[in-house]
DNA sequence: GCTTGTCATGTTATCTTATATCATTTAAAC
DNA sequence: GTTTAAATGATATAAGATAACATGACAAGC
């Protein structure tokens, strides 16, 4: 079941869209040093780790996968252990979760205060982040009508990416393109 | 965007507010009732107690508290038993799955072809339903310029009702009650 | 009436996701 | 170096969800 991609996968399938992916991980870990370090928070071990795996994907990884690698890395094998760093890292803004799938994901836009939205698609589970602003749209108007305060948003759309559209919906396949 | 509070909303979110809650129940059933007689589905004994379960009140109720009702009015008393009901549901678009939640409410707008948002009330739990239009804002503008094809959308606001706003936290007011 | 196919229900077992709790260790502050 | 707070390790269990299979209800066809 698993897709294990990055591993010989020259282009990256996942993210809609080709990038360097190397430097997802690498500024990513860069950025949240930097923001832990300015607000005293401690990116222990650990918690570096969890972030480099989720950094590793452009995908969602349940807590018990994160666990799985962080026991593979030599860290702590009970559930405890991913549920924490996972907070850590969720509480700090470095990562997300993505309630439909009850999973993970490194933050794509670290230090912007934002309101994610979420592109999942449910062939390749390749996810991208967007800027949502629904306070702006009818569910703002709802709220305001009704006299609700809204504190947090969850916005998730399902679908296909592009590579997964047309036909090429076994996904994974690097010759796809657009 | 336009501020008009209260008098231009279409779909009124019901659930926040004072309204005849024993015509929610009454009505929502007739019109499953009806719904399911038109399209051929089957409104069995189990599925249209847990539906007046869900209708009884104006929050999500969990998977393992629709059981406890559903044993208690004698049904079985397996999981699978509300999980059943419960996709048969929302599958007939009666109900919603809250994801943030991971539980289930009775749907507002029954036989509308909707998108539906929800206002989640962390401090009384009470949840309102209104329309969303994610696709016409900011992720619709992602999704186009990405090339993402979205199915389906979960949209979901957590925050505080009129009722537990200024200090009377408690829920005294009971927008939803009886 | 009986058979057959389909859908719904009952039940067992198991799997996944998540948290409470307490002991121990580590890091930092003094 | 001692104190103190935070982080980690480990045990146990709660909460959410599904797979698999047996039984029952009911309509269609013989």
């Amino acid at each position: 079941m698993t897709q294990t991609p990055s591993a010989d996968a020259p282009a990256d399938p996942v993210g809609f869209g080709r990038h360097d992916h190397a430097s997802c991980i690498a500024d990513g870990l860069a950025e949240a040093e930097a923001r832990c370090a300015a607000k005293g928070l401690r990116l222990t071990p650990v918690r570096r780790k969890a972030l480099e795996i989720l950094l590793q994907e452009h995908r969602a990884l349940g807590a018990y996968d994160m666990l799985d690698r962080l026991r593979a890395a030599g860290f702590g094998s009970q559930p405890p252990v991913a549920y924490r760093a996972l907070d850590f890292l969720v509480a700090g803004g470095f990562a997300h979760k993505i309630e439909c799938l009850n999973a993970f994901i490194a933050c794509a836009h670290p230090g912007a205060r934002h309101t994610p939205a979420f592109m999942i698609c449910r062939t390749c589970e390749a996810v991208a982040e967007a800027q949502a602003a629904p306070a702006r749209g009818s569910l703002g108007k709802a709220a305001r009508a009704s006299g609700f305060a809204i504190e947090r948003t969850v916005v998730e759309a399902e679908g296909l990416c592009p590579a997964c559209q047309g036909g090429a919906e076994g996904g994974a396949g690097d010759g796809a393109g657009a």
